[in-house]
DNA sequence: CGGTCTCTTGACGGAGTTCAAAGCTAGTGG
DNA sequence: CCACTAGCTTTGAACTCCGTCAAGAGACCG
């Protein structure tokens, strides 16, 4: 819980917050690497703030691959957003990439939160705000990148994350297979040396 | 402001919101078809809610070709939002593809808007999320599809609208070139006859 | 009517995919 | 603690989609 306030803290610019005010919204959980929060098809019932670890949402394409879709690491909240909001089933699967531990809320409570807690209209208005004006930039990169300067610039700006996480869902989430990755790898192993 | 008031009304669920209050805060104004609202490179300093037209955003690539990030039509809000809401100057150009009114915001009065009239807090929190939420969905369509299921996929959603916006915008902004656009278009009526 | 801007057509080339097979690594059970 | 296996990564060849270039046909504005 002191993550999220921490973070509440941070977006709002606001000081003493009270956590326990929010602890009875939110059910702290643990999950192993590899475990499934969400499963494709499923009703999507929560939404997850991720303290420590790292998720992964993804879906499997006709072919029978994992495409993913958006990471979160720490302080990142995740969920099939649409399905979540219009009660719908989820398009996607949510995995643990490592050991991680969340809060998790579910619709209900989601829906109470701002109206309850007048910090959080503001809270999640910045973090929608800023999460829209990088999906933004993101549609810009995809498109306007080819694919090898797409992934240079992924890999100089977070070479840490890229340690962390598998070649094949690196691929899958830079839109391009593990092949062709391997090459561009190669490649530019070459141009250093 | 009417088109704003209804707006607000049918985002947050709420009746009876005073559009005097909100009045001082916008300025109304019209533009002709392929007017300028905002310039490649130029401070952004407002924020536009279109009432009636349809605006484009935009940028010159390094061969001078423009590529359309996002349109608005009525109802929609744009601007530059990186450069809006950090103080820069914009990285694209805002035009007007229709004769066009708006209502025009500033950051300063953006910024108080949510602070002195709480339910737009709500509104803009709403606004975004489910911005976000569809663009989400358009970065999928954009890296997972092939730019011919993409096209028919847009042709299908809005077919209305892509008889308002010429080709080779409508080439740009789903990423690909107004020539290829073209031989989609042609297979598309062959397959039909 | 002219002239400019937009849309179409076709030839060609290159970036990126697909398929198949071989090396590597890491997790598992004995 | 080692050996085995399943999945991950690399390699290479053939192929496809889509961008580039160039040139012609329409469409729109003065």
């Amino acid at each position: 819980m002191q993550a999220l306030v921490e973070h509440i803290e941070k977006v709002t610019g606001s000081g003493n917050i009270g956590g326990e005010q929010l602890l009875p919204y939110f059910e702290e959980r643990s999950y192993a690497k590899k475990a499934m929060l969400q499963e494709e098809g499923k009703a999507c019932l929560w939404y997850f703030f991720v303290v420590k670890g790292c998720l992964r949402l993804f879906f499997t394409d006709d072919n029978g691959v994992e495409q993913t879709i958006q990471f979160a690491p720490e302080q990142w909240w995740l969920t099939d957003l649409d399905a979540f909001r219009n009660g719908r089933r989820s398009a996607y699967s949510i995995q643990a990439l490592e050991a991680t531990e969340v809060l998790a809320i579910d619709a209900h409570r989601y829906a109470l939160l701002p109206e309850e807690q007048p910090l959080m209209q503001k809270y999640f208005r910045l973090v929608y705000e800023r999460a829209f004006a990088a999906t933004l930039l993101r549609v810009q990169m995809i498109s306007r990148m080819s694919k090898n300067d797409f992934y240079e610039l992924f890999a100089s700006k977070y070479p840490e994350f890229m340690q962390r996480i598998p070649q094949k869902v690196l691929a899958s989430f830079l839109g391009f297979t593990p092949e062709y990755l391997s090459e561009l790898r190669k490649k530019k192993m070459e141009k250093k040396s």
